[in-house]
DNA sequence: TTGCCTATTTTTGGATCCAATTGGTTGCGA
DNA sequence: TCGCAACCAATTGGATCCAAAAATAGGCAA
């Protein structure tokens, strides 16, 4: 017995970000439960989930949807991780570091100097300011102190395209990624100060443009079939 | 069959929520299935969805347990809901009322002018109002036409005393909860005026201090065993 | 008497079974 | 030929069944 659990929601949900499921199509439970060899139960319960999660819609005595994800609809969701984010860093700043928390944040920013000082990015460095990116993020939201935050950025990550670590890069355009990058990651400099000296309105604003940032990367994304998303997932 | 689906979870949640259910008790699947009289799976797939929703938490092998909500963590959420219906406000003030939105807002502050008018009241004015101010808010978030901003806000409010229509009031002080109301349906006054004057930032601001009102009420909540909590379902 | 090992019991997770409902299809009559 | 009705297939929802794993209790040995 495949003891699996959680782990049908996330291979399901790969799925559908991946495009490997399109959206409009139909999903019914003794398919899917072939597909995936298993039975309907835990199809059934993960299907629920990802309705909750707004991937999936019921289609009633149909089975399931795979709901069309609209670029509108992305963009609401980056918007919403802006508000949520600023707000963490609002209440970090507010609340004030741990020393902890501060030697992490730091290591962060140390890192992400080290990729750009060369001046130049590849494929390899942007896997890796991916990781360090999501640990600056998560290491504010745990800073917070408010575990609300965690959880409605959570429902608001399964969206593809609206998570933090949803970067999307151009590799015909090294020089120009370059410089977004190493804007996005100027701005953790900044949230740092802000939350150091205590600065929390401030800390809030430079957390709600950074999510915007991304919000830019996504609008490019609609008409630009060179860009790559980078691992989404994990 | 009782073809119930999402009710056994609505059942399950009240049951937690309104303390049939105590902070810290075990929950397995066998006991709650007989006691709704149902089968395991139904309840299998509540228990699910309620861990999502941060009601219960999950023991590896000893089933769930019903979390126990802090007061850090009520607060969490109401500053929480305050940043997303201070988002829909602006977003809505942005993007401009359509005058059918303009239309039932205006109502609800008619109707609300009308309970205050009297200059007292009474639990039944408190109740009527409890409607009036759903129907105010989720018009707001409907205008926004951000769907994130629904669904952060649909977990949110499954917290006890976080939601909108948590409200607590003190039946011995009527005068003084009549003057708190009366704030709070000014301060819908202020957002609706911010709203049709297209005032993006205001009416965000104005949403904000919004629901740092309740969160005062929330914290009034620990001593005063005489506070009552209407209706806060539904 | 206490600590450890083993066996039993509890409990979850997945698989299958049965009932109910609905959409589609086919056949018959006008 | 078209429309209606009845039947059939598909599909979900709930109930039960079986296996695996962990917790607890009891017994045995030191």
């Amino acid at each position: 017995m495949a003891r699996e659990g959680q782990g049908v929601v996330s291979i399901l949900r790969d799925k559908i970000v991946s495009g490997e499921f399109p959206a409009g199509e139909r999903l019914a439970e003794i398919p899917t439960a072939e597909l995936l060899g298993l039975s309907r139960t835990p199809v059934r319960i993960a299907f629920r989930a990802l309705e909750q999660e707004g991937l999936l819609t019921k289609l009633p005595r149909r089975g399931y949807m795979v709901r069309k994800i609209t670029h509108h609809e992305i963009s609401g969701s980056i918007e919403v991780r802006g508000v949520l984010e600023g707000l963490a860093a609002r209440q970090a700043a507010e609340k004030g570091l741990d020393e902890l928390t501060i030697e992490g944040l730091r290591q962060c920013l140390l890192e992400g100097d080290d990729l750009f000082h060369k001046g130049s990015i590849n494929q390899q460095d942007i896997e890796a300011y991916n990781v360090l990116n999501k640990r600056f993020h998560s290491l504010i939201i745990q800073a917070s102190g408010n575990q609300a935050i965690h959880s409605a950025l959570q429902l608001n990550e399964h969206l593809p395209f609206a998570s933090v670590s949803a970067l999307a890069f151009n590799p015909d355009q090294l020089d120009r990624e370059f410089r977004r990058f190493n804007y996005a990651h100027m701005q953790h400099h900044a949230v740092f100060d802000a939350l150091i000296k205590r600065q929390g309105t401030r800390a809030e604003a430079i957390m709600r443009e950074h999510a915007n940032a991304t919000l830019n990367y996504a609008e490019l994304f609609d008409d630009a079939g060179s860009y790559q998303l980078v691992d989404p997932k994990q």
